[in-house]
Parts: C-alpha cells; structure tokens; sequence
DNA sequence: CTCAGTGCAAAGGATTTGCATGCCG
DNA sequence: CGGCATGCAAATCCTTTGCACTGAG
C-alpha cells in the first residue's frame, strides 16, 4: 500500500469521530510505517526525539479506537504496536519467548483460505461472532537460539 | 484425562525442581481444572475463599515455570490462566473483544495437521526455531452481541 | 530443626489521567 | 474564539517482593 493512501486513510478515520491528525499522530503512523516490526512505546519514543511518553500512549490509544493501529501483548513486557491490517494486509507473528521480539510473516493463501474457513464452521453453533483471527508461531529468534 | 493423573504429573514436576505440592497449589490445579475457560486470578480468588492474591500469584508463577500451568495476556487486563496443553490437550481461543472472556475451542485434527505442517514451511529459513503456535479467533461473546 | 511456603503490606513498573496551557480549525 | 491536543506530574492498576512467621519433612 502507498504510504499516502494510509495517510489519508487515517485521517480520514480520524474526522468521523472530530478527531485531528495532528503532526504527533502522523510521526506515530510514519513510525510504526518504517518500523520492520510490531514496537514498543520505548523503542518508538527512542527513534522519535520529542515524543512523549504520554501522548505516544494516549495517541496511540487514539489511532487503536478508530482501527489503524493495533495492539499486541505478548507477555509481562511492554505492548507492542502495528499499523491494522487493513492497511498493512493480514499477517501473522512470530514470538520469541526468550527476548519478546516480534516478527512479521505471512502464509500460503490457499491454506489461510481454508483455515478461514475450517474456522467459521469450527464456531458455528458456539454463539459466538467471529470478526478475525489470530495466528502467531511462538519460538526462539536467532540471536536467542545462541 | 484422568484427574488424578494431572495431581500425580503435578507432583511429579514439582519435585524435580524441589518444590512441595502443597495446598494451595493443589487448590489452584482443581481450581484450573474446573475452570471452564482460562480465568483470571480475581476469578480464581473469588472461588476460592482464602487463598491469598499474593500466594496465587506466585504459585501460578512456580506452576508456570513447570510447564503446568499457561498465562494468556490477552489485552491491559488481568492475566488469564490455564492449564498447560500436555495436561489438557491442544486447543484454540474464542478471544471476546467486548468484555476480555476466553472460550476454549478446538479444530478438526487433519486441519490442525496441516496448518502446522505449513506453519514449520513458512518459517524455514528466517532463522526462527518454531516450538508451537496459537490460533486464536477474535470476536464477541453471545452477551456483548446485544 | 531447617527450609520452602504463606500472609501482609509495601514496592515496582507499565499505562492512564487531571489540570493548565498550546494550538488548529 | 472554542475545543481538541499536549506536557508534566501524580495517580492507577496489575503484579511482584521483602520480611517475619508457619508448617511440612
């Protein structure tokens, strides 16, 4: 996707709720757009000299409630954030449980195409309103495997 | 399986490392294992008069660490607990974005089979050591439909 | 007896929030 | 001008820990 179509996205998403896109917020997309990886509030203030900490998380929070951010918590550590999918397209993660880094990585979409499906007929009949799934591999990144 | 199964592999694990299975713990297991669903530890607490927050806390934290019991952080929320999948088997979350409620699930095994076959092909060669995955579908519950 | 386990209260750490001020629309 | 956004610091909330005491082996 090209990076000025999800700006426009945003603040697009931002003025339905009388939201602005302020330059704080758009630093956080940009961040979050360069970054490889789902980051934590800590790493993203470190590349972002200026940045609060309070309006990293609060516009963060902001970007989360109006579905182009996303949340990830992966254990006691720090959250870690990526832009939504419907701006990034669907993929999965890779966890490492010996430093928490996380990584991105996607599957063939004949087999997410079936395990999409295998799981709405998985949850049928449950009550049970499916919007999403989540699939993450969880693991040792290289420089833990040492 | 059996209950008494899971106290005797419980002991087991336990001793390896010198610790006693007392209790409280004991407690915690049956508290777990009638658990329909992963809970939290005010869950647990408020089914289980007198056992103290900071007590279930550390010894969630000491069956955790022999691999009997599983956290699952779903969001900024109180962590849930679990029992660990080699005592109860290989299963899936229905992850309610409404109010945080975790549903156990399972999928078909010849889908599981090759999901995890396709799992361990999109992960060779990145470096990753995949020890296991998590297959979580996101949604809402039949009470936050309404 | 000895040492792990437990209770209680206080500490810790990530995230949130109140309030006064700044700035966009 | 009016209201959202921001900074700063204090407050919250979940979770962990120090310490003294209890209990199992």
């Amino acid at each position: 996707m090209d990076p000025g179509s999800i700006d426009s996205i945003v603040a697009e998403r931002l003025r339905l709720v009388d939201q602005r896109y302020t330059s704080g917020r758009r630093r956080l997309v940009a961040l979050l757009e360069d970054a490889a990886r789902p980051e934590t509030i800590p790493e993203l203030l470190e590349r972002a000299p200026g940045l609060r900490q309070s309006s990293a998380y609060r516009n963060l929070h902001v970007l989360e409630q109006v579905g182009v951010v996303h949340r990830i918590v992966t254990s006691g550590e720090h959250a870690r954030f990526e832009l939504a999918e419907d701006l990034v397209g669907h993929h999965h993660h890779l966890i490492c449980t010996g430093c928490g880094r996380v990584d991105d990585f996607t599957v063939p979409a004949p087999l997410e195409r079936s395990l999409e499906a295998a799981l709405v007929k998985a949850v049928t009949g449950t009550g049970f309103a499916s919007t999403s799934h989540r699939l993450d591999v969880i693991g040792t990144c290289e420089a833990c495997q040492r």
